[in-house]
DNA sequence: CTATTATTTCGATTATACTAGAAATATTTA
DNA sequence: TAAATATTTCTAGTATAATCGAAATAATAG
């Protein structure tokens, strides 16, 4: 995952009526939920809503589908993770090197 | 970990410029740098950089150490857990409970 | 004390995001 | 077709963030 990608992605997640969503997507699981129960159960405007739904689309966290009246919405778990993972890989692969510190300090100086 | 400030800090890793010295950081492992190397190395701009830093700071990504003239920068790696653990926590926790989805439903009608 | 190096504060510009009401558009059901 | 429900678009106000040059402030070394 690109840096610059990573930092959007994060960036969406960063807001906290976003998060918010994103917390009961994951809840509501791979089926997920209709627009319209999102918005009643977390009491979110329904212009402020469809706002939010495609700023998480538009980083792909969110997954819609048609059925009927009702816009199924859904989290891409594969996302979550690769977001995660940015920041979690380069934590733990330094963690092993210890021993690069030394060369890291005098490229910087 | 709340959501709120879960989100807060989720904003402050979602701007390609702070990613960036997080990334450096994480890579220079518990150490840490003086800004002037991130500065250098990444080619940020002094002020640019200060203004970064105190906003990692401020959600407790950064902790910082004077020596002599530099200011020595390390990343809390506890602080960067316990964000992707916001994330992955909620994700992991519902896998093994897809049959909760019809309940989840049943309460957002 | 002066010079040097490191970091921060100030100030100003520019851009972008959050929010939500009202109206518009779909889609289904009667 | 009309009524009902679901979702989106439009529009606009308000706030907050990113950026960086120039000047100011440490902190040390000579």
């Amino acid at each position: 995952m690109k840096l610059e990608d990573a930092a959007e992605t994060l960036a969406q997640l960063g807001n906290p009526t976003r998060l918010e969503v994103v917390r009961y997507l994951v809840k509501s699981g791979p089926s997920g939920v209709p627009v319209g129960s999102i918005q009643k159960q977390l009491k979110i405007p329904a212009s402020t809503l469809t706002h939010h739904l495609k700023h998480l689309k538009g980083v792909g966290l969110l997954m819609q589908k048609r059925e009927k009246t009702n816009l199924w919405c859904s989290i891409n778990f594969d996302r979550l993770h690769e977001v995660s993972d940015f920041l979690l890989e380069e934590c733990c692969s330094f963690s092993l090197r210890e021993s690069d510190k030394a060369k890291t300090e005098r490229d910087a100086a």
